[in-house]
DNA sequence: TGATGTTATATAACAGATTTTGCATGCTAC
DNA sequence: GTAGCATGCAAAATCTGTTATATAACATCA
């Protein structure tokens, strides 16, 4: 893990002045951490995508999640399976094994979902502007009229 | 690709029924084709962290990125050449070979990648609600008051 | 001139995570 | 029993990120 080829090794050496400019260090120091906290539960695409369904059917099988699933990708009902195991043992999701057939729950709330995946987009491309992030969204997906009332009340609690 | 073991192509067959209900396999094909659309140019993680440091660099070297990267992650020099040679590959950069040393720049504007991100997590998870994603957005990560400033004279133009 | 060291790209292989599949096996209802 | 549907398990196939090594171009100094 930590072997460098020589030139590697020189090229890594040459950094070495980071430790004479200590207030841009502890900055990447926050990025590095950052990064690391990242890795914990972050669910895979393909997780994601199973996510979903459990969230719009609640409670359910494996058959029911893998029905949902082919209506819109090819997918063999031993892969969807498989997914929605590792998912248990991740943590992402409870299942009941009483029952012959598996009963499913999400235990990773929309909401969570929701927040990690702004965290990300917030870091990656928005460079932490919430400003940006939210008249972009405004502007690409049109919102509703109540929506944007919405928004609106919102905001007013920052009023002074 | 296409072959299936028979238990999988029985419960394959079992959604015929979706050519008799058409509206709905429509709707369905819709998603279907967003999540092929998608694929194409998907920066991966290691990707998206590179062209950062070119959205900020402008016109660079490898040697100038892994510079950056460094900062906050290890990694080696060839790493960094490898996946940039990739990202020239798939279009994601371009690179002009005529010096020895080759010089890089992104093709995929910031603005795209911000688009593209948005657009997946608004259909993976706030099931395309605007108002949802601005409100927590909003609520996560603290804007400056020059922020909701921009955000409500952005606003007014939605005034009836 | 040519020996030598430096820096660049190219290539090939590897490790680990993710996704997918095939097959075995068990349960249930007819 | 056996047909149908369920899970368990092992492993193949892919994708991603990483590295070691090879090779080419260049500078420079004795």
């Amino acid at each position: 893990m930590q072997k460098f080829c020589t030139q590697n090794l020189l090229q890594k050496k040459s950094h070495n002045y980071c430790i004479y400019e200590n207030y841009r260090t502890s900055l990447y120091e926050d990025i590095r951490r950052r990064r690391e906290l990242d890795m914990e539960l972050k669910p895979t695409e393909s997780e994601l995508e199973i996510l979903q369904v459990i969230w719009k059917l609640g409670q359910c099988t494996v058959r029911d999640v893998h029905e949902e699933l082919t209506k819109y990708k090819d997918a063999g009902y031993t892969t969807t399976l498989k997914l929605m195991q590792i998912m248990a043992d991740k943590g992402l999701v409870e299942r009941d094994t009483n029952a012959k057939t598996h009963l499913y729950k999400a235990l990773v709330t929309r909401e969570q979902a929701q927040t990690s995946a702004l965290d990300k987009i917030m870091d990656t491309v928005f460079k932490g502007s919430t400003a940006d992030l939210v008249i972009q969204a405004l502007g690409k997906h049109r919102a509703s009229s109540d929506e944007i009332d919405a928004i609106r009340v919102y905001l007013q609690q920052f009023e002074q």
